[in-house]
DNA sequence: TGATAAGTAGGAATAATTACTGTTTATGAG
DNA sequence: CTCATAAACAGTAATTATTCCTACTTATCA
């Protein structure tokens, strides 16, 4: 994978913010530096992220949404404020431990969870 | 929700396969008993059943699965063979026990899961 | 039995993503 | 350092899953 100052704009971006942001997003944001960036560039670059595992896709919703943090953690996504909030805890080792192989090799997880956030369910009261 | 014989055939016909399958799928399978059956009839009728919760939806890739079992079981990918595998047991149950709650209020999980299937495992060997 | 609201077929519209084309640029061998 | 080349870019067209729209049909219930 070859340097370009468009990827690496694309890059510290999605590393930048907590938002777990859309394709759209990212290139809005990051058309304020680079005022020529084509959206396909975005897709282009974010599939090459992906493949070298820099960032993660989140695939839950009908857009996909993107995750610069590469570590062992879940998502929950609030159905009132929809956003998308990291649940920072090893997913791995509680699966391994308690869910049934059935006699397939999994290599990866992917745990998601629904429901209301914190704030949202502060606010209510 | 009113009865049409298109409606029965599509939810009989997802609750008779175990392939998890599409609405392109779908719209074949049932076109063979109903020929002038359209595609957006499909989709129309998926969202209702979906609504009514008669059946649950797959989006974990780029197209939707759809999945007549309504009972508390998850989803396993074979990156091999590429198909969708049901695996029965309470994730509700594990998750509740050991999975931290960061103060959200969590209404619903899903636990999908990628590998190697027992079938392909077996024919590689 | 008839009014009506829900359903249907077929095609047009939408929206996310990918593919294509001609141009620009990072990179590494000489 | 310089240049060949493969990769990246912008801009646009194409693709594809899904939804929307319109005129017609049908299940339901008063």
């Amino acid at each position: 994978m070859r340097f370009s100052s468009q990827r690496e704009a694309i890059l510290s971006y999605i590393r930048g913010v907590q938002s777990h942001p859309t394709a759209q997003d990212i290139h809005e944001s990051v058309k304020k530096i680079f005022p020529s960036l084509s959206l396909g560039t975005v897709y282009r670059n974010l599939n090459q992220l992906l493949e070298h595992q820099l960032i993660t896709a989140i695939k839950q919703d009908e857009i996909v949404h993107y995750d610069g943090n590469i570590s062992d953690h879940q998502h929950f996504r609030c159905k009132n404020c929809d956003s998308i909030i990291d649940l920072e805890f090893p997913v791995k080792d509680i699966i391994l431990e308690h869910v049934p192989r059935f006699g397939h090799e999994i290599q990866a997880y992917e745990l998601y969870m629904t429901g209301i956030c914190k704030n949202c369910k502060n606010e209510t009261k």
